[in-house]
DNA sequence: TTGTATGCGTTATCAA
DNA sequence: TTGATAACGCATACAA
């Protein structure tokens, strides 16, 4: 039995190789008559036809895959949500994708670059599982190549700009602060804590902007004193939320850097006899379910559009590689943080 | 500047493109001088010959793509791990992994598979978040197939057996559960509570038998009573904690089914004004961070080997498509689930 | 509007 | 031990 190629699907449809190929292609330029297309067609769903991949790539020196090389896809909850929006939109142009790992390690890297080559593929997304200014390698220099959840180091460009450079795709840190600290205002919360995180990426100055920014929109007075820094993690939390509690002059609410940190701002509240949100209101951000749902009362959060952003840039990549016209219309995008309210927000 | 092909290397080494073939792919049968060889790889190297993997898989009808189609990469903390020990594996042997995904849906399971013949990979590994029992896909009938962390429905074959059928690797739930309940015995736990879940699933049988065994390993008479299911979920483990703890004669130990039961737990503990480890320890499952350094104090549990998991499939399924002896060494696998020692355990 | 013929870069068959 | 040469299945320049 031998296996279907266009060549049978020519002879069943008594025409020649070359219509239908035009056919099932759609050659923009020559024209077939519709009877025989129709044919070609019917021969080709009557065989079950399905175009071998490997011969065509080689003719076309286009492999159809999609390179999807991040930093640490195993440790980090995000990973799925990022790789499957990319996913998605790299099936709907009928690429694939292909995934590579750095473990953030640069001899690993080296290697995954090196892969990436090896295999052909036909564009890169260059993917940071969390917001990380990335110099890009460069292997990757002149390649297609779209950043996801990263921006380059010498990032200048307006958003919807076209930059010149490569496309990059970020969550818009500075908004999804405001965002919080809103939900906040709008509670009538005047003294307002910031359980922020003390490493130096974009998403602590963006929020800490954002958090400014809406308390200058509801006349409040910024106060250095309200901001406590520490690490990003539960006990982290703990103990700035804690230090802010235990003053006199208590805040009333809580906008934690991440749910982490919220997690252990509960922990604060709790041992202080505080309620939540009868006492004290919080808000998060990442919305990781498996802490804003597992917190009693669930957690308010600001989500972070991982899988948008993941559609978002194989979308922009498959623009890049099929569009004839490479006149790029954007190159850089900040994407909103939507706000999930659940049951840690109450009026004053 | 003509791409430099194994053409190339042949005119700069002055030999054939025949041999250059024949060294460079360690054809077993037709041997080389040593000299000439010596050649060819020195050209090959100076000239950064990459073989073409679509000309190369257009003549052999091999792709190198492994496809690991799985139901919900998105909305699981496992799935990186699961990927990325399938994705070491695949590398390690010189094949890569592209992704489908189905979403948990019918219709988008037939498109992916449809997709994954398109692609024309090698091999398909078929991966389910959490251990479940399926029935493989028609469609995946005749392909090297290797099931990860899901059981085939009409499995019956011993650990180890050659089975006949389909490869699969699932954890060790029993041993598991085992673990977990004798971490509680050895500390003198008498009264070990055990919060567990409704769903019909083979964790929620095998951690029941495992617990029940370590009873009867530490002489312990099983009591129904103190075993309690509910919804697998933070509210769920809370519930059930809840009333566990409310009895006179309250257990003193919990194991609960996973770490977002045990999340519940703590809360319940909390309420009741308990300590723990002090006045109660807790053993959780699954070993999800965001949980177990989240939670204070931090959380012994059992950990999934989701990366070991992944990589014995890839491991597994490299096995099947390489090797020329089809005597299958091993067709099923469970694999222990370590315990995670943390602060949550105390000697009654 | 449709058909013929060539080549994409490898591997594999056969001959030398 | 090495070298010519024929596929692999498709897309396309060119001819009809």
């Amino acid at each position: 039995m031998a296996r279907i190629g266009i060549r049978q699907v020519a002879a069943e449809a008594g025409v020649s190789m070359t219509t239908v190929s035009h056919v099932l292609n759609d050659v923009p330029n020559a024209q077939v008559r519709a009877e025989t297309r129709e044919r070609v067609l019917l021969a080709a769903q009557r065989l079950g036809y399905t175009p071998n991949r490997m011969a065509r790539s080689l003719r076309t020196r286009r492999t159809g895959a999609l390179g999807l090389i991040s930093d640490s896809i195993a440790t980090t909850p995000y990973a799925g949500q990022l790789i499957l929006g990319a996913q998605r939109a790299a099936q709907e142009h009928g690429y694939m994708i292909v995934l590579f790992n750095t473990e953030d390690d640069p001899v690993v890297e080296e290697r995954e670059l090196q892969a990436l080559t090896d295999y052909q593929v036909d564009g890169v997304i260059y993917a940071t599982m969390y917001h990380r200014v990335v110099s890009v390698p460069q292997a990757l220099a002149n390649r297609p190549l779209v950043l996801l959840d990263a921006e380059p180091a010498d990032a200048q460009a307006v958003d919807g700009d076209k930059g010149g450079g490569v496309p990059w795709v970020v969550p818009d840190e500075v908004a999804g602060g405001r965002t919080a600290t809103e939900e906040l205002t709008a509670n009538g919360h005047r003294r307002i804590g910031f359980v922020t995180n003390v490493d130096d990426v974009p998403a602590t100055s963006g929020r800490l902007q954002g958090y400014q920014e809406a308390l200058a929109a509801a006349g409040l007075q910024f106060d250095p004193a309200l901001v406590i820094s520490d690490e990003s993690e539960s006990w982290g939390g703990y103990r700035a939320a804690r230090f802010l509690l235990e003053r006199g002059d208590r805040p009333t609410a809580l906008f934690c850097y991440n749910d982490r940190m919220a997690m252990g701002a509960y922990r604060a509240a709790a041992e202080l006899g505080l309620r939540i949100p009868g006492d004290l209101s919080v808000v998060g951000f990442d919305d990781q379910e498996l802490i804003t749902l597992g917190l009693y009362p669930e957690l308010t959060s600001v989500a972070l559009p991982h899988f948008d952003m993941g559609y978002w840039a194989g979308e922009r990549l498959v623009e890049v590689l099929d569009d004839t016209d490479q006149s790029a219309p954007v190159s850089r995008l900040t994407m909103p943080c939507p706000l999930v309210r659940r049951s840690s927000v109450a009026p004053v």
